[in-house]
DNA sequence: CTTGACGTTGACGTAAACGTAAAGCATTCT
DNA sequence: AGAATGCTTTACGTTTACGTCAACGTCAAG
């Protein structure tokens, strides 16, 4: 037949699937692995992806867009994941996510003052265009 | 006098008063000029940096906290400045703040989603604390 | 006048994030 | 069986965004 996807589970997938449903290279997504980003199970040699591992694909792409070096994405979403048993674990994460929360917080108001330049600039524009036409 | 700041204006300087205004290095803001993002005024081989300096590297460095490459970061603070007289240019410049615009909003939305996850993920922590506690 | 303190131009180095072959297995189609 | 297809590792190349000398010019102070 001519369906590739793995026989057992349509939930997991090869490289090239996941490379393809997310839009980057099975190089890129190699690359992740080596970084510790993600580490699909591997049948043998050949690497199973499963839905957990298309979820940290989610965060590290969002993480991408918004910016964020690879690393620091790794240190996040491993954040989400490690065991935290203890108070001192819970605490030192909850300080972690306080800094998240304020880096992502300067970017959201980043953001809003270049929409709010970008609109003034339109309407300037805009202004302009009326102008032009009303010759 | 130990004043090293430009005689005439004080609302002009060197660059290494600018640098340390931004707090980057002056390499950093030499290679934004060759890259063509600054263009400070030559006063013989010395660069003086004006205003508009300022507000360009302001515009510059929101763009590098919000993860825009500097090449784009380029193409949009020159759309602010371009001269724009006749009606195709207007409307390639406004075309040109849609896109813009689409960009800024989807990691508005980016972020928006991540502090969700955030504060879900704070609020689990917290419950895990006070169970910790409550033995 | 020479010694710093800054300024300038090359020019090479580097870290991050992949791209791009090259070459070897392992199925799978014919 | 033999060829094609897809996955694997190894390894060097590339782009972006500067860092880091090196070597030189210049101007005010000692």
């Amino acid at each position: 037949m001519n369906d590739t996807r793995t026989a057992n589970d349509p939930r997991t997938s090869t490289i090239a699937q996941v490379a393809d449903e997310f839009a980057v290279t099975h190089r890129t997504v190699r690359h992740y692995e080596e970084l510790g980003l993600i580490s699909p199970e591997r049948r043998g040699t050949v690497r199973i992806y499963h839905r957990r591992d298309r979820t940290r694909l989610n965060l590290i792409l969002r993480g991408k867009r918004l910016g964020f070096p690879l690393e620091e994405i790794r240190t996040i979403i491993n954040l989400y994941d490690e065991p935290r048993g203890q108070a001192s674990q819970l605490s030192y994460v909850l300080d972690q996510i306080n800094d998240r929360r304020a880096d992502l917080e300067r970017r959201r108001r980043d953001i809003q003052d270049a929409l709010k330049e970008l609109d003034g600039f339109e309407r300037r524009c805009q202004a302009d265009l009326l102008a032009l036409a009303g010759d």
